[in-house]
RNA sequence: GCCCCCAUCGUCUAGCGGCCCAGGACAUUGGCCUUUCACGUCAAAGACACCGGUUCAAAUCCGGUUGGGGGCGCCA
């Protein structure tokens, strides 16, 4: 049989990286097993679903390569692949329900809903409802005057007073009690379906073999395989992934910082770093593997090694996950990566980034190394680009005038100035044969130029530094030490 | 309140009864490399929540306690 998932996330904001990583999950384990991966959008929710968000999503799941076979902008056989526009079905499935005793419709009003809801609580009682309780509001006469202002009437479930029970692929095995839940509604007083019922027609029609989704839904679970079983449909493999939670053990939200794929990918994490993090988040390669291709990933992904435990985002692995992937990344790649981060800073314009792209290709591709997010990449940059009021502190002075310094920065200036070809190989040449005579502590001649350079005591290579500086700035600037 | 899930270094995890006085990765600390920083590299420190069982033997199995998370919507 054909494994087919899916990824079915409601258009209402951005990719939280929980879902991305539910979205990974099931795109690994359906692309491990030569199935489907399906896209579905879950937008029953009216008020919150957003054309803008289904876009987003749909970004943000391209960016990261996680193809699906059937869905929005792909089609497939089993579409529509939008709740929104697969009405019709629901309520026809409702009206079977119905017809075989599994479905009543209600002719009542949320706020007496509500009521009866609280009434329950207050007699300490489960706040559940039934159909003895919920049919006794209906009356020939409340029909009438239910209808007659235009509603609709609201399809409730009718529950079955047993016991289900769940091999989930990542829990174990779980029981639901008897009586854990109560009646519920199929269809809205809007005629739209809710969520517990939508899916399971979805997941039936479109022959969905193993639903991944997030610990949250367990409990809808038994909601959920009541309905399959009313359709005396298989019921499909469940596997809960453990939730993501932020540093301090609550559920990750947006007052942890940055949750969403597309604040990652704004501040310059590559897709590859978040596909790697977000599967080790509570999967393990079987040979302990960390850094992993997609590719390597399908290889060896199984359910079977997801934790069940929930887990802590830790932006300081992905961060340095980043950094590992930002250095060994084609750098034709990072260049063209990091240009819009450039361009935003406005440390560069995009024509300058283009006119100068051999400069600025050798620059990035040094201060890489020192970079964990491609957004940082303007701040290494600028040491070479913008111009500097050098203070010639005291800590320089110490090093400026120690024991033959002066004397090999004043050499250099000379050797430099004469220096037409400019390469990073002739400038280590004229520095070392500027030592030849005085013969300073390297460290210190080292130190000093570097801040009568930059204006700074630490960074990147100081002959590649020199060299990207360009000529005529560096021979301003020594000329101003020289004369010191 | 009721139901469900979870529990190994600070963090992500390996472990599925003896190979574990618990292994790896990030972070931390120290060394090396180096003109500095970074990279890289080597090393150190660091955990089985607690209490009872079962067993010749438990991080691993069972029960309880505690702690954490999720759910109990005409949200998904």
């Amino acid at each position: 049989m054909e494994i087919r998932t899916r990824f079915a996330p409601s258009p209402t904001g951005f990719l939280h990286v929980g879902g991305a990583r539910t979205a990974l999950y099931n795109y690994l384990f359906a692309r491990r097993h030569n199935g489907k991966f399906i896209l579905r959008i879950e937008d029953t929710d009216v008020e919150r679903s957003t054309k803008e968000s289904e876009n987003q999503l749909i970004d943000a799941l391209t960016w990261m390569g996680l193809e699906w076979d059937e869905g929005p902008q792909v089609g497939g056989d089993y579409g529509p692949y939008r709740q929104s526009e697969r009405n019709d079905i629901y309520l026809s499935k409702a009206k079977e329900l119905i017809e075989k005793g599994s479905a009543y419709e209600a002719y009542i009003y949320p706020e007496e809903l509500e009521q009866i809801k609280e009434k329950l609580l207050s007699e300490g009682k489960p706040p559940h409802y039934d159909y003895e309780t919920i049919s006794g509001y209906d009356t020939p006469e409340r029909r009438k005057e239910y209808t007659g202002k235009g509603n609709k009437p609201v399809i409730f479930f009718k529950m079955p007073r047993k016991d289900y029970s769940i091999n989930d692929l990542i829990k174990g095995p779980v029981t639901f009690k008897e009586g854990a839940i109560g009646d519920f509604i199929l269809i809205r007083s809007n005629g739209q379906p809710t969520y517990n019922y939508a899916v399971v027609i979805d997941d039936m029609q479109m022959k969905i073999t193993h639903v991944i989704r997030g610990d949250d839904h367990l409990s809808n679970t038994l909601r959920q395989i009541a309905v399959y079983e009313a359709f005396e449909a298989n019921v499909p493999e469940f596997a809960h992934v453990s939730m993501i939670l932020g540093p301090d053990g609550k559920k990750l939200s947006k007052r942890h910082g940055a949750t969403s794929a597309e604040e990652f990918r704004s501040r310059g994490y590559l897709p590859e770093t978040l596909l790697n993090y977000l599967a080790l988040l509570g999967w393990s390669n079987p040979d302990g593997k960390e850094i992993m291709s997609v590719n390597e990933m399908i290889e060896s992904f199984g359910l079977d090694r997801v934790n069940s435990s929930p887990a802590i985002f830790d932006e300081t692995k992905l961060k340095w996950m980043n950094g590992n992937y930002i250095r060994n990344a084609n750098m034709e790649r990072i260049f063209n990566l990091s240009v819009p981060f450039i361009t935003e800073e406005k440390l560069l314009t995009q024509e300058q980034c283009q006119t100068s792209k051999k400069w600025l290709y050798e620059a990035i591709e040094l201060v890489r190394t020192s970079v964990e997010e491609l957004k940082d990449i303007p701040k290494e940059l600028s040491v070479f680009i913008k111009d500097y009021e050098i203070e010639y502190d005291s800590e320089f002075m110490e090093y400026f005038t120690a024991q033959g310094v002066k004397e090999t920065i004043k050499e250099a200036y000379t050797l430099i100035q004469n220096d037409d070809s400019w390469e990073s190989e002739t400038i280590l040449e004229n520095l070392k044969n500027a030592m030849k005579n005085a013969k300073p502590q390297k460290k210190s001649f080292y130190l000093a130029l570097r801040k009568a350079l930059t204006n700074q005591f630490h960074g990147p290579d100081l002959v590649k530094t020199i060299h990207l500086i360009g000529r005529a700035r560096v021979i301003e600037r020594l000329e101003k030490v020289v004369n010191l």
